[in-house]
DNA sequence: ATTTAATGTGTATTTTTAACACATTATTGT
DNA sequence: ACAATAATGTGTTAAAAATACACATTAAAT
C-alpha cells in the first residue's frame, strides 16, 4: 500500500488509522413467488443477532471492485451469473456492526426464482415475503426498506420487473408483479393498454397451461425496445 | 478493533487484508451565480493529476459516520453548517485512486453563494461553471456527472433548489435556477402557474431593488408546505 | 350442460401538460 | 419630460395522459 497521507488535510490521525474501517457489500435479492415479493435472507450466526434474518453480504476484497463484489455474492449464493443489480446506498453509522467499523454498500437485485430453480448455496437461505419480515439483524431492515423504496421508484419508469418473471409470462403475472412491488391494486384494462402502447411486449402466440381457468396469452419482454421512454405505470 | 473473521465466508484472506481499503467522502457542492450552476472545486496537488480540478473530499475517520464526514468537509471548506446534503453513489473501482485502494462515497450539496459570503477555507477553491468543466482529477468528472444527473431527478419533484437561492428571491431568479439545473428553457407563464398551485411560495410584498428594469416581487420558500406533493417542473 | 373464474376489449371523463400574446411598470438615456 | 428599453404580470385554448368503468368470451371443473 502506497502512502496516502496527502489525503489527510487535518493531521491528527496517522495514515494507518484510516485503515481500520472495513467495507462490505449487502445484496437485497428480490424474487417473486406465489404472488408475493420476496427477499432472500439467511439466518444470522453472529451472537448479537443470533437467529435473526440478515441480508447476503460479504467484505469487499482489497483487489475487487465493489460492483464485482456484489456480483460475486450473487453468484456464490444463488448460482446466477446474469442478474439485474443496482447500487442503492451506503450505510456508514459508526456502530452499525457489533464486530467493528464496517461500512456497507447496499445493492438490490432482481432474480427469477422459478426459471432456473436457483442453486442456493446454503439451506439456511430462505425466500421471505417482504411484507411480513419484521426485525432483522444489524441495520438490515433499514437497508431493505431503502431498497424497496428505490425499487418502487425504479419500476415506475424502467422496465426492470421482467427480471423477476420467467421468460414467458402472461399479462396477469406481469400485473401481479407490479402490484406486489408497488403494494397497490392496478386497473387491468389501463395496465394492459399502457404496456401495449410502450411496445415492450412480444406476443408469443402461446397460451398458459395448467391454469384452472381460461388461459391467458404468453408474452416475452421486447429487449429491443428497452430504451423507449416509459409512461408511469401506476 | 474486535475480531471480524466471521465475515469472511471464504477463508483465503485473513482479517487484516480487509483493512487495506480506505474510505473517503467526496462532496459535489453546487452553487448558483450569474445565472449559472457552479460547483466548488480545488486545484489538485497530487502529482498524477497536478493542477486539475478536483472535488472536495477527505478520508472518513474511524470514529465518524460517513454522513458526519460529509458535513465536516462542508463546514471546513465553506464555513456552512446547515446545508442540504444528499448521498448519491459510492465509487469503488480498484484503481480509481493512484495512492492506494480508496473507495469513495459521493454526496451533493446545495448552498447559497450570495447570502453568507461563504468563508472559503482556501484560495485554491473556485466556483466553476458546471457546463464548462472539462477533465477533472481522478474519476471526479464521472462523480460530478452522476451527481448532476441525480440533482436533475431530485429537482423534478422536490423543492430543493431553494437552497441555492437567497432567502428572498424573485420568480425570475427561481425560474433561472431551474433552467440552469435542468439545462433547458421553461415557459414563464406555466412555470409561475405551477409554483402558485404548489403553494410553496410566500409573497413578501417586497420588490427587487437595483435591477435595471421593472422590479419583480420577492418571495420566500414556504417551509410549512414542504411536504406537499410536487408536480413535475419541466 | 351448467357453473366458475379468469381473459380480452373500448369509450367517456378528468386531469395534466404545453403552447402562446399583450398590456404594465420601473429604469435608462436623450 | 419623454421615448426607448427590458423586464414583470396575467388566461385561455389545445393536446396528451391518466382514470374510471362493464360486458362478452373462453377454457376448465363439476
Amino acid at each position: 500500500m502506497k502512502q496516502i497521507s496527502r489525503f489527510s488535510h487535518f493531521g491528527e490521525l496517522s495514515d494507518k488509522d484510516y485503515f481500520r474501517i472495513a467495507l462490505s457489500v449487502d445484496c437485497v435479492i428480490f424474487g417473486f413467488e406465489e404472488g408475493e415479493l420476496k427477499v432472500l435472507v439467511i439466518k444470522c450466526n453472529i451472537k448479537e443477532y443470533k437467529g435473526m434474518w440478515s441480508l447476503l453480504g460479504d467484505l469487499v476484497r482489497p483487489d475487487e471492485d465493489i460492483n464485482s463484489a456484489s456480483y460475486r455474492i450473487l453468484k456464490e449464493r444463488t448460482g446466477l451469473d446474469d442478474v439485474y443489480l443496482e447500487q442503492v446506498h451506503t450505510f456508514g453509522k459508526v456502530n452499525r456492526h457489533p464486530a467493528g467499523r464496517v461500512i456497507t454498500t447496499a445493492y438490490f437485485s432482481l432474480v427469477n426464482i422459478k426459471d432456473h430453480q436457483l442453486k442456493l448455496s446454503d439451506n439456511e437461505l430462505h425466500w421471505h415475503p417482504v411484507k411480513e419480515i419484521g426485525d432483522m439483524a444489524f441495520d438490515h431492515k433499514n437497508i431493505l426498506d431503502t431498497c424497496i423504496e428505490r425499487l418502487r421508484e425504479k419500476v415506475e419508469d424502467h422496465p426492470v420487473v421482467f427480471n423477476l418473471l420467467p421468460k414467458k409470462f402472461s399479462l396477469r403475472e406481469l400485473q401481479s408483479v407490479y402490484e406486489a412491488v408497488l403494494n397497490c391494486e392496478l386497473d387491468r384494462r389501463n395496465f394492459r393498454k399502457k404496456f401495449f402502447m410502450m411496445d415492450w411486449l412480444v406476443d408469443l402466440n402461446e397460451l398458459e397451461e395448467d391454469v384452472p381457468h381460461r388461459p391467458g396469452k404468453l408474452y416475452k419482454f421486447n429487449a429491443a425496445k428497452f430504451a423507449k421512454k416509459a409512461k408511469k405505470i401506476s
